[in-house]
DNA sequence: GTGTGTGAACGACTTCACAGCC
DNA sequence: GGCTGTGAAGTCGTTCACACAC
């Protein structure tokens, strides 16, 4: 496949190789054809030694006393990430959330491609939504055997999320994109980000509390 | 002060606090009267162990044999986490994205007060936005000022994230929730948190590129 | 018997440090 | 000399397992 490894990439390094790439591609359109380990390291806010164990698990890119060549290096991690693909998206609740996520720009700059929008009100379904027209939540079974979807966005309430997600799930998508403020259970196979603004603010909360005075 | 701890508490312990008390509120409202750390696991995918020893950081909350207190657990976690506060936050940004978290439910549900929203575009200074009228991002170190703000959440382009969030450092914010898809360099002593969409859907990208086949 | 509290064992990620190559 | 690649060492968070309380 893609590559050789063997061992399973920590959750963290992942996260690292999308940072990296992002500041690879920012030194690549300025036009510089080298970087450092300890050049992307202060960028990304992380160490060298982070930055060479990151990338050597998939291939020795640098070039001892030179560094590692941008462009050469955007590509590969492209690959690595699965960014060749057009990923298929469909976006689940038309609310505020869901509409502010259809217009993110970094969604289709790195090929994600919204090829749908749901929702359960009887008001939002039918009305046009951007390119998309509002479809009936309880259409998406049917059409996800007609077109393809990787992955879907939850931009919708507790309540319903994981009755949404079951069904989800049971149509075939094997990515989800969580932005209920609840933990969904899913099968082992099943690919799961939830992004809890909730709790990131009571981390703020809690450090502001527990700070050191 | 709020607790007798000495060792610094991990972050993923933080995140799961606030899950607990997310799902504890949901059985206090049920009237469950106690819960045990099995039955809470389960419900925040976690382990028995771990919700035990999260929790006994802070205390001996429950009993042996019986399980947690339900109702005194939510209060005792409230004050851990700092949730006693009114947090002031101040919104940067009037776009979508900003206008979709000032309207966001668990904001107010948790404390968390919009006292404010910036912007720097011309055009929607002086706008009606909700309660609030959009203010010159320029005005906001003068503001801060006369009005504490615990809290800036930045919903803005990656190319302006650093300069505004040197300003706002400057002007005594501690705090920061930083949705844009950029690393923010801060001193040590200011917390911010960082949502990075980009991030989340390149980790499913590759998920679903580097699945068990 | 049931379920907590916790030291000890474990495992996973990070940092160190240095050999090797440009 | 500069910088990568990587085993070894270290650190930190999670899991185990059992004494103890109800």
């Amino acid at each position: 496949m893609t590559h050789p490894t063997t061992k399973r990439i920590a959750d963290s390094t992942v996260r690292r190789l999308s940072m990296y790439l992002r500041y690879l591609e920012e030194l690549d359109g300025s036009g510089q054809a080298t970087a450092s380990s300890d050049a992307l390291a202060h960028l990304c806010l992380t160490t060298p030694a982070q930055v060479r164990k990151d990338l050597s698990f998939f291939g020795s890119f640098g070039k001892r006393g030179l560094g590692y060549p941008v462009h050469e290096l955007t590509v590969r991690l492209r690959e690595i990430l699965g960014l060749g693909h057009a990923w298929q998206v469909v976006i689940v609740g038309a609310g505020k959330i869901g509409s502010a996520l259809a217009e993110y720009r970094g969604f289709r700059q790195r090929g994600f491609q919204v090829v749908g929008v749901y929702d359960k009100n009887p008001d939002k379904i039918g009305r046009a939504w951007g390119d998309a027209t509002v479809r009936d939540i309880a259409q998406l079974p049917a059409d996800v055997q007609s077109q393809r979807v990787d992955i879907a966005v939850l931009a919708i309430p507790s309540d319903d999320a994981q009755d949404v997600v079951d069904r989800i799930v049971e149509a075939g998508i094997r990515a989800i994109l969580n932005f209920a403020p609840t933990q969904l259970h899913v099968p082992s196979q099943i690919a799961v980000k939830t992004v809890n603004m909730a709790m990131e603010l009571e981390g703020l909360s809690f450090a502001l509390t527990n700070r050191a005075d």
